[in-house]
DNA sequence: GTTACCTGAGTAAACGATTAACTAATCAGT
DNA sequence: ACTGATTAGTTAATCGTTTACTCAGGTAAC
């Protein structure tokens, strides 16, 4: 590889002079010595070299993602929204899959700071209070599953969520609205915020309507085509079940499987409704109903606050996006 | 950010002394001195500066990985295959999604020089070649989309890919054994090697079997869920048909909507069979027959075959994986 | 004619780690 | 007592940039 050094002397100047030109800051270059360098960096095929730069800078452009998994639709929409936000504003980002384990989070948040990433976007796991992966002095943001912080955290810390009460709550209302009587929910019991947000919108939008909240109506396990499955299987044994909100889209997918094989037509017998409004969705038989999260906007919204955090500019550190639902025909 | 030359000045030994302490390298270190440095690092905290290290040893433990669009089931597969491969290896990955644009490709294959990545592993575009890319002196492994490559190529580069031609040779012959007589063909267009021999296959399988290749019988456009919607819409207008070889499963969804608003059954009418086998292929209704491509195995080798690369090892530069034909219940 | 500013460029330190080469002390063996 | 090997460290160069500072000559103003 070409160095700086050598394009400098090639051009029989000094290194200081060719960095100037490279960057831009050559108010005070005259136009032959800026064209004679620019003509050998073109002949000579230079690129920089971003080590050497980062570590005069002390920035890598660099941000690293943590997220459960990839294959998951849900964190691939987000890891391509953040992607895509992050090219925009020159930086580059750095994939880790979490399983949504504690000790591969702690051990990824480790890998980036050693590699002087700018910041961090991080889906926690299910599982997982804050104290216990601190990112230290990295400016990160807590995206998709609200965590516990404390008010006087020192960290630079950012944090954007969807409002899942609301979300839940307008799925239910949508099922009463179309004449549901007998709703039921499959959803995850992890005890964390969103897993249990979803389950409050639920249980408040059937209070407000005057129904009870039934324990045996309620099925909880994970969030995975598996849970939909089993839910259904075990929910519709001796009951009578005219409606169904599932906590994602995953479990709606299962469920869809399960009816199948029960003979209960969508949306004749039975009504779904979604939540996270997967690029599946629409493909699905029937197309789901589901509550759109805004998932691409959650990547840019996310980009926006870190580079914000990174710049120690001002801004406001919580952002509650609301959903959206939308209605396909397994309503 | 704590350095290591000031864990030297506490401990009240060389900056030399701590490296050594650090890396393992620490063979005519006294335990004491050991100790002492450990529990220093142990209490600031100290984080290595992986980019002062990376400037030093001239890698940086990362790759680039170029795909066309992590929201595709199958690259989002294949990218979590490389991750993990990747950190089982030491490696962390730097995520580009090109969109499937060649401007795109070479805009990230700079970037990620400048970034001083150890190896790149990338996707093609569809429409693409490979002289227009060329990633210089970068080890590089070229997957999935087969490209030609001079056999004097100067560069570091490895290909690993699918036998395409043989997969569809498989699903069409499989067709063929369940009795399909007219069997149709819905795939890209493009003219990239795996669309071809995907298309190869399904011919040769025909031909072998005594059947003529009827040019009414192919829809062929783009890998997405819309050209299986049209395909079917369009190929089944006034024209019988009763197996659907789809170029992949993305196309098979599509399909599998249009057949349900034509009222025609799977199986039953017609039997398709994809290509891939992404994740949600068995939920599909029905389950989804598929050629199965060793997804996480590609991820794996490619890996594999970088690290090689990138440590001037004697490998076989080109593999080619066989697919696996997975039955379900749409045949 | 002095002062002050502008222009065009060079010098050298700094970023934070690694490591070859060196020193100095100890010890075993003859 | 001398040699050679082993042990326990230090010194200083190096990786490839960026940039604060310096310098010299030209020009404009008073």
């Amino acid at each position: 590889m070409i160095t700086l050094k050598e394009i400098a002397k090639m051009a029989n100047v000094s290194s200081a002079t060719v960095s100037k030109v490279i960057n831009g800051k050559d108010k005070y270059i005259s136009d032959a010595t800026r064209k004679k360098i620019l003509d050998i960096v073109e002949k000579e095929g230079y690129i920089t070299n971003g080590i050497a730069k980062s570590l005069k800078m002390k920035n890598t452009k660099t941000i690293g993602i943590i997220i459960p998994d990839v294959m998951n639709l849900f964190f691939s929409e987000l890891a391509r929204g953040i992607e895509d936000a992050a090219e925009k504003k020159g930086y580059t980002v750095i994939l880790c899959n979490s399983e949504n384990k504690v000790s591969k989070t702690k051990k990824y948040i480790e890998i980036l700071q050693e590699k002087m990433v700018d910041g961090i976007i991080l889906t926690p796991p299910e599982k997982c209070d804050f104290n216990s992966i601190r990112p230290g002095r990295t400016p990160t943001i807590l995206l998709d599953r609200d965590v516990d912080v404390e008010t006087n955290e020192p960290s630079k810390i950012g944090r954007i969520f969807v409002n899942n009460t609301a979300g839940s709550y307008k799925a239910t209302s949508h099922l009463l609205s179309k004449g549901c009587k007998e709703i039921a929910i499959i959803s995850s019991d992890t005890q964390n915020k969103p897993s249990l947000e979803r389950i409050q919108g639920y249980e408040n939008a059937l209070r407000d309507k005057g129904y009870v909240v039934n324990s045996d109506r309620k099925y909880l396990e994970s969030y995975n085509i598996e849970t939909g499955y089993n839910g259904v299987k075990s929910l519709l044994m001796d009951k009578r079940i005219d409606g169904l909100f599932c906590g994602n889209d995953l479990i709606a997918i299962g469920a869809l499987k399960a009816l199948r094989e029960l003979n209960l037509s969508v949306p004749s017998d039975v009504k779904i409704v979604g939540f996270d409004d997967i690029l599946l969705s629409r493909y699905l038989d029937p197309p789901l109903t589901t509550i759109k999260q805004p998932v691409y906007v959650m990547g840019e919204k996310a980009i926006e606050m870190l580079i914000a955090l990174i710049n120690d500019e001002q801004i406001d550190d919580l952002i509650i996006l609301e959903t959206l639902l939308i209605e396909r025909d397994s309503t």
